[in-house]
DNA sequence: ACCGTATTACTCGCGCGCGAGTATTCGCAA
DNA sequence: TTGCGAATACTCGCGCGCGAGTAATACGGT
């Protein structure tokens, strides 16, 4: 994923992987995908051996280290570009933490777990909020592409907020079937 | 996450790791969560360690190897607890692979990008009826509350295919601001 | 009776991810 | 001008996740 980042961050211009990872968090690519900074040199010198990219220059500035400076070769970024292919086009099995959470829900009393629902729904709708205005900031400074990943974002917390309120509001008015049973369950053992 | 699995598979009996992992598999925690069976007697002995599971007994089946038997600890089950709770209350950063792959959609031809939208689309709509003929399904079988999961997600895909939906129809109908740029760009640069 | 394949039930080592550390330089305040 | 924190630019080793392997038994076919 990191390899992605970097392909990405050279297409645009021939960088020295510290200059990387500066432009890359300042775009905000490490809430887009998990980024571990300390693989940075690791992952590049990965891409290297693999002729995604090559060095283009070594240059020294001052006293400083030395820096090499990567440039994408032809051959990366057709890899880049069917790789983007496939993560637009292949829907692939995602995992996350609140879908394992919930099929473990039946360890909590009912009424803790709603009252744990409530909790997440009110911390999605704050979070919502900021997207919101976040993204209406971005909007002026930035072209309304680069900020697809947010806007899909945007999209998929307020529908997890919808369905939240929509299983709160079957327990509330106690049309959820076994609701009983579940109860009863966590009141008999102790 | 494994360890949660475990966890949750001991509420309900004591069990040797093995029989753990037929469970599991039988009931799809495996789609719930990322689980590596690899990893299976390395995370019972960890849990074992922290004294959050204990050996019940071990016994011996004819002349199959010995089988240790492991049942949940009274500090296991409030730890089970808690993380559950976590995992319901807290809406954590998720790093869905769509979204890193819209992170760089621009690395993409536009018309190219629509095209493996749709893909996904189709492929998503997909995967809706099927979800939700299994649902139809197994809700004959199962309470609802150990559907929950599979509900959460299929309101999730659903919610994606919107989105994706109303993208295309912004492209398609030339609203979508930047649009000519992003094609420019790709047709000038070979 | 014989063989092959599936199932049961685990073990283990190697690979590499990444947190924590390092060394140098820059900026700025007193 | 000296000192000190932030920024720059990397390196490295240890930990452990997990794929690939193992071995014994059960089963089904002929």
């Amino acid at each position: 994923m990191l390899a992605l980042a970097v392909l990405s961050a050279l297409v645009e211009r021939p960088m020295h992987p510290y200059e990387m990872a500066t432009i890359l968090r300042e775009r905000g690519k490490d809430d887009d995908m998990e980024i571990k900074w300390g693989s940075l040199y690791t992952v590049v010198r990965n891409l290297a051996k693999h002729a995604l990219i090559e060095p283009a220059e070594v240059g020294r500035d001052g006293r400083r280290p030395e820096r090499t400076v990567y440039r994408i070769t032809t051959t990366g970024h057709d890899e880049l570009v069917d790789w983007v292919r496939e993560l637009i086009a292949m829907p692939g099995p995602e995992h996350p933490r609140f879908r394992a959470g919930l099929s473990v829900l039946s360890v909590l009393h009912p009424g803790n777990a709603t009252a744990l629902l409530r909790e997440r729904l009110a911390r999605l709708d704050d979070g919502v909020i900021a997207a919101r205005a976040a993204l209406e900031q971005y909007g002026r400074e930035v072209p309304r592409l680069f900020l697809a990943e947010s806007e899909y974002d945007l999209a998929i917390r307020v529908a997890e907020a919808a369905w939240i309120r929509s299983l709160l509001a079957e327990i509330d008015l106690g049309t959820y079937p076994g609701l009983d049973v579940w109860r009863a369950f966590h009141e008999e053992n102790p």
